[in-house]
DNA sequence: TTAGTATATTCTAATACAGATATATACAGA
DNA sequence: TCTGTATATATCTGTATTAGAATATACTAA
């Protein structure tokens, strides 16, 4: 992948917080804009930018559009993301991030109406 | 600093070239024209570009002005110009423009007043 | 002062992007 | 078919960025 692209992908924080989150599982929209508690117009618009650049896919499932990171993860993705999570004092969102969707999958074991398949199975695929 | 204009520095390969470029010491604006291969008008803009963001110093000395990357380098920053280098058969500019700049140092010692005393002294540093 | 070298600025036009608002589509269930 | 939920698209506005050309500035040396 073009490295001008990648880094295009990476500046703007809404959309480093999804990659961050794609990165862990496959999300629908809804989820995306709860946890980073941003319009509908505005996740959707970052998720197409992404598509749009080749990073991610999206997946209908009845009502959702799941996205997902595509793989394999290009090596300065991950590079990134993991140097972020450790400079957790300057940009404390990424951890943040990561445990709301640990609390939206929770809530999916207890309710599987309320998620898509492809995601929850994510979610088991972790343990 | 944030990381949203972080990654702008870094989305254009030119300013991603000369990051990993000062990353190893300072330089001047034609030394770095001659290793990009680019116009004056562009190499000076995209400074500019990168002084307006916080992350590179300009230091006149003479006819030349030295351009240096700002201390301390951000994680961030280092992280990505180390995994770049590693992803050589991808983007081998990295690595190649590192060369040239060894072969322009070399240069240097042999004639001093090619090159001002700010990049010479980087140079001496290294070894 | 003049010429030459190194660098920056200004102008214009093109393009990309972000935010807001409104509207449209896709699907599910009654 | 109607309603609600989830998602996408269109439009407009403002701002940022980029490129090229021309011009200006800063300094050196003669």
């Amino acid at each position: 992948m073009e490295l001008g692209k990648l880094y295009k992908c990476l500046c703007d924080v809404q959309r480093l917080r999804i990659v961050n989150l794609l990165m862990q599982g496959a999300l629908c929209v809804c989820h995306l804009q709860e946890i980073l508690d941003e319009s509908q117009v505005k996740v959707s618009k970052q998720l197409q930018y992404l598509k749009k650049m080749g990073l991610v896919s999206a997946q209908r499932e009845g009502m959702w559009m799941v996205y997902s990171l595509n793989k394999p993860f290009h090596p300065l993705l991950v590079a990134n993301i993991q140097a972020s999570l450790v400079l957790r004092d300057e940009y404390p969102f990424f951890a943040e991030d990561l445990i709301k969707r640990e609390l939206i999958l929770k809530r999916f074991t207890e309710n599987r109406a309320e998620c898509p398949k492809v995601v929850y199975q994510s979610c088991e695929n972790k343990g």
